[in-house]
RNA sequence: GGUCGCGUAGCUCAGCUGGAUAGAGCAUCUGCCUUCUAAGCAGACGGUCGAAGGUUCGAAUCCUUCCGCGAUCACCA
C-alpha cells in the first residue's frame, strides 16, 4: 500500500471522527520546497462537506494524523494546505525494500493480450532522414515504456516497397546508372537509390520544361512528360509480375534493406516482425465487400464504395475504387486484420505515424469499430509533430534534409571533440572511445528528440548543434558515469544489510522520493504513450543527485553506516537511470 | 471555409486528474576545482502563461469567442 493511500484513509477516518462526516476523496500534492513537509493534503475541497475555517480544520486533522499514524512526525498548516513531515524511517524502510530489487519500476509481463506497435514504416527509394528518427524513437520508446508497465509487445513496420515513387528510382537507375552498385561506388545502399530518385526528378522537370517551351501548358505537361509515362508503365509490369522488372525491383529493394538495417542499427531499433505493402496491398477488399452486406459500407453509381462518417462529424470516405482496386485505407483495413490473424493474442496497436495523417487514422479506426472487430476499441495513432528546419519543411526531392546517417555522424564527432578538449579517457582504448563518442552523441540526439512531447513540432537548426550541457542525454549520461566511479571506488560489498536508524539528510530524503516515483512514472508514461515524461523524471532526479554529490561528502563520510548507504543509495540511482534511459534507447557509459 | 493540433522567459522546453509567490536548461552576469569526474554545483537577471469573456473559494490548466502558426479535408500513399 503506498504511502499516499495510506493516508488517504486516515484524513477520511480523521474527518469522520471529527465532524463524522464520509469524504469520497482526499487531494495530496508534493509540498513546495519552500515549506517544511513531504506531503501535502488540500483542505480546500473538503469545505464542501465540513462546514468551517480551512485553517483550523487542517490543524485538528493533523493533530489526529500525527497521534494515530506511525509516519508522520510533524504537520503545519498554511493556509488551506496542511503540510506533512513523514519520518525518516519510512522512506529508510521503503530503501530497505526495493534496493536489492533487479529492474526496480518494471512490472513483469502479465497476460492481458498484447500490443502491436509499428513505427517507422519507410518508403525504399530514398534513405532515412531526421523526420524518420523521431518517428523510430518514438516508437522504439514507446514499446519498451508499454513493455516496461506490464504489457506484451509486438514491434513492427509495415515496408512501403512497392508503388510509383520506387518505379521512379528504379527506372532513373535504368536509365542513368550505368550498372552502378553499393559495392561499385561505396555508396550505402539506400543513398544509392536514393540519388536515382533525384535523378529521376531532376530529369522529369528538365522534360517539363522543354514541353512548355515548346507550347504545352503546365498541367498537360506534367502528365505527358515521358519519363513519367515510362515509369507509370514500369508500375503496371510490376503488377502484371513481369520478371525483369521485379528482378530489378529486387535488386535495388535489397540495397535499400541493406541501408536501413545500418541505420536502425546505429539507432538501436529493431522489430519482431516485418510486413511489406506488397504483400499486403491487396488485402482488405474482401472486408469491404462484406461490410457492404452488412450495410456498414455503400455503394454509388460508378461502382466505388464508401462509408458515411456524416454522423460523426466527418465526411464521406472512400475504400474502394469504381474499377475494385483498393486505396490507402482498404490496405490499412486489410492489414490491421491480418496482424490480428498472425498474432491471436493483440487486443491493441499502436500507430506511430506523423500528424499530418491524424484525420485517416480517425477514419480507419472508426470503420474498424463499425465493422465490429473488440480490437478496434484499442487502437491508438500515436501521433507526433513534424521536424521543420529553420528554412521550413523538409523536402527529399529539393536536397532540403537532414540525413540520419549523417546526423549521426555529426553527433558522433561533436561527442568526440568534446571528449578530447576535456581529456578525461586516459586508459581508454581507440576502439572503447569510439564507442564512447556513438554512446554520447546518439544519447544527445535521442534525447533531444524524445525529451518534447510527441504532440509538439520540432525546430531543428543544424547550424546551432544539439547541446550537451544542461537538460541534455549527455548531463544525465555524466551523472551516471559519476555514479560508476564511485561504485569503482568503493571498496566494500554495496549489499550489505545496513542498520537504518539514522536520520536523512534532506537531500537523500529526496532522493529516496524521487525513486519511488519511478514505478508511478513508467505507469504514465504508458498511458500517455509519452517517452518525454520518462526523460523529464530522469532529468529531475539527476538535478537531485548532482546537487547531493555536491552538497554531502559520500566516500569521505566518517560514519561506516552512513557511508555505506549513501554508495547504496547512489548506486540506485545509477540504476534507475539506466533503467529509465533503457526505455528512451539510449545507452549509458561507465567513464566519460 | 470545415475539422484537428499547437501558442508559457530572448531561445528550447516542463507544469499530473483546476490549488500556495508559474519551473528548468541555453544565452548574459557572480561565486565554487589542494577533498568522491567542473559535461557539475550555488546564485542573479528574465514571464500581462496569444487576447477577451465565463465557470470556481481558486484557472497556464475547464468552457465560449477571437487572433497567430501548422496539419488535413484526393478514385495519392
Amino acid at each position: 500500500m503506498s504511502l499516499q493511500n495510506d493516508l488517504s484513509l486516515k484524513v477520511i477516518a480523521a474527518v469522520k471522527e471529527l465532524y463524522q462526516v464520509e469524504l469520497p476523496t482526499v487531494e495530496f500534492q508534493p509540498t513546495r520546497k519552500d515549506f517544511e513537509g513531504d506531503i501535502t493534503v488540500v483542505v480546500f475541497p473538503m469545505l464542501r462537506y465540513v462546514k468551517g475555517n480551512p485553517v483550523q480544520i487542517g490543524s485538528q486533522i493533523g493533530d489526529y494524523l500525527q497521534e494515530h499514524v506511525d509516519e508522520v512526525a510533524k504537520c503545519n498548516v498554511v493556509q488551506g494546505f496542511l503540510n506533512i513531515v513523514i519520518e525518516d524511517s519510512y522512506y529508510l524502510n521503503f530503501f530497505n525494500g526495493i534496493k536489492q530489487e533487479t529492474n526496480y519500476g518494471y512490472v513483469k509481463t502479465l497476460l492481458d493480450g498484447a500490443v502491436m506497435v509499428e513505427y517507422s514504416s519507410p518508403n525504399t527509394n530514398k534513405p532515412l532522414h531526421l523526420g524518420h528518427i523521431r518517428n523510430n524513437l518514438l516508437g522504439y520508446s514507446v514499446a519498451e515504456i508499454l513493455k516496461a508497465s506490464g504489457k506484451k509487445v509486438y514491434k513492427t513496420q509495415i515496408i512501403n516497397d512497392r508503388g510509383i515513387h520506387i518505379c521512379k528510382s528504379m527506372l532513373a537507375w535504368q536509365k542513368f546508372g550505368e550498372g552502378e552498385t553499393p559495392e561499385s561506388t561505396g555508396l550505402k545502399g539506400d543513398h544509392l537509390v536514393g540519388k536515382y530518385y533525384v535523378a529521376f526528378d531532376k530529369a522529369y522537370k528538365e522534360q517539363i520544361a522543354a514541353l512548355v517551351a515548346s507550347g504545352i501548358d503546365k498541367d498537360q505537361a506534367e502528365k505527358k512528360a515521358p519519363i513519367l509515362l515510362e515509369a507509370q508503365e514500369m508500375l503496371r509490369k510490376w503488377e502484371a509480375g513481369d520478371a525483369e522488372v521485379v528482378s530489378l525491383w529486387k535488386k535495388m529493394n535489397a540495397w535499400v534493406y541493406a541501408g536501413f538495417d545500418t541505420t536502425y542499427k546505429n539507432l538501436g531499433v529493431d522489430f519482431d516482425k516485418l510486413y511489406y505493402e506488397s504483400d499486403t496491398y491487396l488485402l482488405g477488399r474482401d472486408v469491404v465487400k462484406e461490410g457492404l452486406e452488412k450495410g456498414v459500407f455503400f455503394k454509388k453509381e460508378d461502382g466505388s464504395v464508401w462509408i458515411d462518417l456524416t454522423d460523426e462529424g466527418l465526411d464521406e470516405k472512400i475504400v474502394l475504387r469504381s474499377d475494385g482496386t483498393a486505396v490507402y485505407m482498404t490496405q490499412d483495413i486489410g492489414t490491421a486484420i491480418q496482424r490480428v490473424t498472425d498474432f491471436p493474442d493483440i487486443n491493441g496497436m499502436v500507430y506511430t505515424v506523423g500528424n499530418e495523417q491524424d484525420y485517416h487514422f480517425k477514419v480507419l479506426f472508426l470503420i474498424l469499430k463499425k465493422l465490429g472487430y473488440t480490437w478496434a476499441e484499442q487502437l491508438y495513432h500515436l501521433s507526433y509533430g513534424m521536424v521543420d528546419l529553420p528554412s521550413g519543411k523538409m523536402k527529399s526531392r529539393e536536397g532540403t534534409v537532414v540525413d540520419a546517417d549523417d546526423l549521426i555522424t555529426n553527433m558522433e564527432e561533436t561527442a568526440e571533440t568534446i571528449s578530447a578538449e576535456l581529456g578525461k579517457l586516459e586508459g581508454y582504448s581507440e576502439e572503447e572511445k569510439q564507442q564512447l563518442y556513438r554512446t554520447i552523441g546518439l544519447g544527445a540526439l535521442k534525447y533531444y528528440i524524445l525529451k518534447v512531447d510527441p504532440k509538439k513540432r520540432i525546430l531543428f537548426n543544424p547550424e546551432e548543434s544539439v547541446d550537451f550541457q544542461g537538460n541534455t542525454g549527455p548531463f544525465i549520461q555524466y551523472t551516471y558515469a559519476r555514479i560508476q566511479s564511485i561504485l569503482r571506488k568503493a571498496n566494500f560489498d554495496v549489499s550489505t544489510a545496513l542498520d537504518m536508524t539514522f536520520s536523512l539528510h534532506e537531500k537523500e530524503k529526496e532522493l529516496l522520493k524521487g525513486i519511488q516515483q519511478f514505478p508511478e512514472t513508467i505507469q504514465l508514461a504508458a498511458e500517455n504513450y509519452s517517452p518525454a515524461l520518462i526523460a523529464n523524471y530522469t532529468y529531475d532526479l539527476v538535478k537531485e543527485f548532482n546537487s547531493f554529490y555536491q552538497q554531502v561528502s559520500i566516500l569521505g563520510e566518517p560514519d561506516e553506516t552512513k557511508k555505506q548507504f549513501r554508495v547504496q543509495l547512489s548506486q540506485k540511482v545509477g540504476e534507475v537511470i539506466q533503467s529509465a534511459f533503457r526505455l528512451l534507447g539510449i545507452d549509458v557509459p561507465e567513464r566519460m
